[in-house]
DNA sequence: GTGAAAGCGCTAACAA
DNA sequence: TTGTTAGCGCTTTCAC
């Protein structure tokens, strides 16, 4: 720096203007200072930066697992949305344990201005680690709730209200949902304890029975615990024609299961499942799901987050929710 | 820092040996200092330690896009291999064109020690970039060969030659080859190119003669363009009892437009992937694979990449090149 | 085994 | 509009 000042005949300072677009440099000396910084081939140093301003330009993002094709679609969308602003995203996986978790949480991703956190195993029980945490926050999805921070989610209940909706406007009648969790206890609000919440929701606004042989609880949400959800299913002798998969990983293996078994989708066995992941466009029969928004919830993640660290610990407003927008994307499965 | 000296009764320097788990500090010191550590909340500013050290602690991943399901596995593999290390990962998503590319090239992804690189654009031609790379650089894939950087790579044309001589051992004799690149010009080393000239050499060794009709030029790598390269397929009325698809993206949209158009799956056609992702696992049929060691690959880049971080601009060694191990992952769609 | 002092490259605050 | 000064928090060097 100190190089290009003295090439372009200026000091440390009007580089550092002229490097970070402030006002109030004369367009000859801007030009001048450019040229040097060109020929000299300079770079700022972003450490050091980071140390003077307090902003190192960079996000985190911590999700379960970035194999999870809705976690890679959603890091995918989530860097996208960060370098339109000029900012880098270190990516965390903090999903092999609660203890990993807590401990992501509590230090943060290094070298970050502030964190977005997508979290696997934390609960409610967990709030009170919300209130340790000193930088900027913004929690995705559902298991933490009511805490200090920003939260961007997505209609869970809704979604899923929809889609048995759907499923019912079909004439099923016979509605199963594979992802209930294994472990069901009040209060928790993860994103299976909401979706089944909703899909109970539709099945009385349908008038349709609820029964409890029809709901498969596994973990986690992966193809092959919807394959053996499935085939226990079968197996069990209850009747269904239709298969609410409370995310699109364990509809594939739903789908699976069902052409092992030779029944036919949708003809004997509607299929509906939720995230709207990419693979579902091209499973056989294609796989109609329910589209929680991705984009809409990393660009306003973003968004908030970088508001945030704008706003520095003045922590102006109190914390936000947002929930994005959602829609049911037929495809064969449901019978398009 | 300085109030964990003072608290601890000792000087900065101590402290700082004590963060960075220098011998030569008695226990008891040790002891102590850890505790005004705990006590004070301290935690060490990762600017100053990168501004001084020179070295920032996170390591960067260019890929063409997260969403691609074999980026997202190899950028999952290569987060688990950085964390061990503990290094960070910043994720960069350049695949949009070569413009965009070149600039990632150029400059580095921010405030990384080096960067591991997965170009999609660049190729042969570009090698001269490769020159005016200032920062430790370690290429992934095949796309740029005989530049000064270490490179860790698949065995593209032995793992196609496999898949091939797997087709031919189960009888096919009509194998056709799904997923060449459009612009086939000489000495390119893309992997389609290299795939490619594994299928024509087990063809050779077969005894089974090459029919240009059976390579389907298609890009990107994407399920959409394997379903229409597949059904041109079919409509060019050629015969085929066996398909190859260069990566098992494309042989997802394959094994759909097979089921879309009648096929059996692998009674009328065996279909055959590349990359064993995930998905493969719960296609209907389940997919056959050529898996290439992404775990080796994320393994052996980033040992790489850390090693030259470390050894600096002493450039000590000559540019070194790995080729993981690969198998077949055999699974319905051949027979198994 | 520990301390004192210097300085990494940059920007904020103030001076000119 | 531009220059000067100070200092962000740490590690390095060298002295003790």
């Amino acid at each position: 720096m100190h190089d290009v000042a003295q090439r372009a005949g200026v000091s440390n300072k009007t580089v550092s203007n002229v490097v970070n677009d402030h006002p109030h440099v004369r367009p000859e000396t801007r030009a001048r200072v450019q040229q040097a910084i060109a020929d000299l081939g300079y770079r700022p140093n972003l450490s050091a930066r980071g140390l003077r301003s307090g902003r190192t330009g960079v996000i985190g993002l911590a999700v379960p697992q970035l194999r999870q094709p809705y976690f890679a679609e959603l890091a995918d969308a989530v860097i996208a949305a960060a370098e339109r602003r000029g900012l880098g995203v270190i990516i965390g996986q903090a999903g092999a344990d609660r203890a990993h978790e807590m401990d992501v949480l509590a230090n943060g991703l290094r070298q970050t201005d502030g964190m977005l956190f997508s979290p696997e195993h934390l609960g409610t029980e967990d709030r009170g680690l919300l209130d340790d945490v000193t930088y900027p926050l913004v929690l995705l999805g559902e298991r933490i709730f009511g805490g200090p921070n920003d939260h961007v989610t997505m209609h869970n209940v809704e979604g899923a209200r929809a889609a048995v909706e759907h499923l019912a406007a079909l004439g099923r009648r016979r509605i199963a949902v594979v992802g209930a969790h294994p472990d069901q206890r009040t209060g928790q609000m993860r994103p299976s304890d909401l979706r089944v919440r909703g899909y109970r929701e539709a099945l009385a606004v349908a008038g349709l029975p609820e029964d409890r042989r029809l709901e498969r609880a596994v973990a986690p949400w992966h193809p092959i615990n919807g394959v053996e959800a499935t085939r226990e299913l079968l197996a069990s002798g209850v009747e269904f024609d239709a298969i609410l998969a409370l995310n699109d990983s364990l509809a594939i293996g739903v789908l699976r299961a069902l052409a092992e078994a030779g029944r036919r989708v949708p003809d004997d066995v509607a299929v509906i499942g939720f995230d709207n992941i990419a693979d579902g466009r091209f499973t056989t029969p294609s796989l109609t799901s329910v589209d929680p928004g991705r984009e809409e919830i990393a660009e306003t993640a973003v968004a908030m987050l970088v508001e945030r660290i704008e706003e520095g610990s003045r922590a102006l407003r109190p914390p936000r929710l947002h929930k994005a927008a959602f829609r049911i994307v037929t495809r064969e499965s449901t019978g398009e």
